[in-house]
DNA sequence: TATTAACATGTAAATAATTACATGTTTTTG
DNA sequence: CAAAAACATGTAATTATTTACATGTTAATA
């Protein structure tokens, strides 16, 4: 969909954490913010190009070996500016695009065939992740003071557990 | 994002279901399959136009006044084929584009001033969603038998009012 | 009966996102 | 040290989605 460029937006703040370079950006995508949004480097380095031209960010250049020149990307005052405002907008509630609850929409009947491997498929899919994002937890948030510092991260691994647990939940339910 | 043309199989499920005008999908995006895909008729049509040529839908035209003809779309033996054979494949689990989670992650201090406005913000609009997901599951399931032709759609309006107990939920876990 | 709202169907332009194409560097590992 | 994997950065083509443009009909209502 033609979203409103919030990937702009995660790039900002992303980027107002620390400097990253597209690579830095890119991998950003299969961790964290992956359990939330996608994107590609194909969509990130021509985005950068216009974030420049537009100043919301700047960049440097970092000699990384005898032959790699990295570019490192800065927010500027402007792209702060923009990023809070942005968080400070209500924020629009996207409608999930889950492509399993779109096939259960078109099985009326509670004997279908088809239903309970559909299911057990799901439920297993979704343990996977559960798995996962739990290892993850553990990984990044060992004690309590690790907490404290990357609040909103925790909140949002918190909220993803709690999700795939409501997932798995709801799927026994309807078997 | 470029999805794999979800859209068309929505469709395909929708006419699977009976003959339906461009007008009467359109229409479907804003109830109930709104819920969890969007939709406009400007994509609506083109795309009907070019699954007609692909021979996965034709069209009938019905007299509905005394100048407005209906192109009324069905599903052609090709369309159901299609379609059967995407609810067997196993599903994708789509991210959950959700702004007000992509912001929380950028609040890193658990005592920032934006926080409580916000979480507010999204509890309210939040449970005027739960409350008209509410009012839906009793508009459309009034009794235990109409639950039963439609177990489809009434699974998925569960799911939809889980998905909003359990969000609100979490808000209150992160206030 | 004039106005408005809802019905009804399209196209065009712009933006967003994926997949494929393309190329080169650095680090790891067998 | 050769090969493979990971690092690193782009562009091109295609597809998907939104917003805006455009036009006409029918039903409800004031």
């Amino acid at each position: 969909m033609a979203q409103k460029n919030r990937l702009q937006f995660i790039i900002l703040g992303l980027l107002n954490i620390e400097s990253k370079t597209g690579y830095d950006l890119t991998k950003a995508f299969d961790s964290d913010i992956g359990e939330f949004w996608t994107a590609n480097h194909s969509q990130i380095y021509p985005l950068l190009k216009k974030m420049e031209q537009e100043q919301l960010i700047t960049h440097h250049e970092i000699q990384a070996g005898p032959k790699l020149v990295k570019k490192s990307y800065d927010i500027t005052p402007n792209g702060k500016e923009l990023f809070e405002k942005w968080l400070k907008e209500p924020s629009e509630a996207d409608n999930s695009h889950d492509e399993f609850i779109l096939k259960l929409y078109f099985i009326d009947s509670k004997t279908s065939p088809l239903l309970p491997e559909m299911i057990n498929e799901q439920k297993q899919a979704r343990q996977e992740k559960l798995n996962h994002l739990k290892q993850q937890m553990k990984d990044k948030f060992p004690t309590e003071k690790t907490k404290q510092n990357q609040n909103g991260h925790y909140n949002v691994l918190k909220h993803a557990i709690q999700r795939e647990n409501d997932y798995l939940k709801w799927l026994d339910e309807i078997k």
